[in-house]
DNA sequence: CGCAAAGTAAGACGACGTGTCTGAATTTGC
DNA sequence: GCAAATTCAGACACGTCGTCTTACTTTGCG
């Protein structure tokens, strides 16, 4: 499916710090002059995203109210995904290893993951999976 | 810098199976009609390529043979870090713990994991880093 | 009510990227 | 020296993206 371009990127990050927002919050958040063309953009991409089913909207009063129903933990998902599907024939363990491998990670990362990583062991050996 | 696409992505796969090669093999490889004009298409793809640095190529008689100069793994890095720049403000690590926690990894993968990690923690413990 | 203001919808636009192709210029092997 | 192979430069159609203008609809409120 389709993805998220860059000024649609930065309107779902301005709903993501905070929902819900009508398109004249926006504008004036994301143009500093939120002028009637800059509401015109901003409907256009919300327009865009809703079409792709990124965003959803509730009326309230004369104008609707705009959130996002796509997470960034899910577009990073996407993204992610992509990368995958392009290169590494759509399998994403290659991507961690790479990822750990060739990164400096801080040492508290490490630590993280090591215990992300026992808790997966536990929670499989318990399952006998 | 620019980032290769969906044609030119082909080339480069064609050229990481097997390098060098010249336009005309890889015109037979990637169309299976090797006109002249698949030809051209796959030499402006080669232009495009070389302009971003991602190809090179040396004479042979009286044509070129080219060779990727970015390999696989150095594309995907470039992806990730591109994720990384626009949904996690630049940083991998976000990345990393996201794909472990979210994704059903093999037991093998996470066997592997565990020896990476723990290679690197010895590592650093013994620089004392 | 009735109307001005606010908001929405629809479409046009220029700019840019992409994949493709044509035609001319250049090289080269024999 | 010439014909064939190869390169080069540019044009083309098509789609996408961000933006804006215009017309239509809704609605709060005097």
């Amino acid at each position: 499916m389709k993805d998220v371009t860059h000024a649609e990127l930065a309107v779902l990050e301005a709903l993501w710090d905070h929902a819900p927002q009508a398109v004249r919050e926006l504008s004036e958040r994301l143009y500093d002059t939120g002028g009637t063309a800059e509401q015109a953009t901003v409907q256009k991409l919300l327009d865009r995203l809703r079409d792709k089913g990124f965003v959803a909207r509730e009326r309230d009063g004369r104008a609707y109210r705009f959130r996002p129903t796509l997470a960034r933990d899910a577009l990073i998902e996407r993204r992610l995904q992509a990368v995958a599907d392009q290169l590494c024939g759509g399998s994403l363990s290659p991507l961690i290893t790479h990822l750990v491998r060739g990164r400096r990670l801080k040492p508290a990362d490490v630590k993280e993951l090591q215990g992300l990583l026992e808790d997966l062991d536990r929670r499989r050996r318990r399952k006998g999976r």
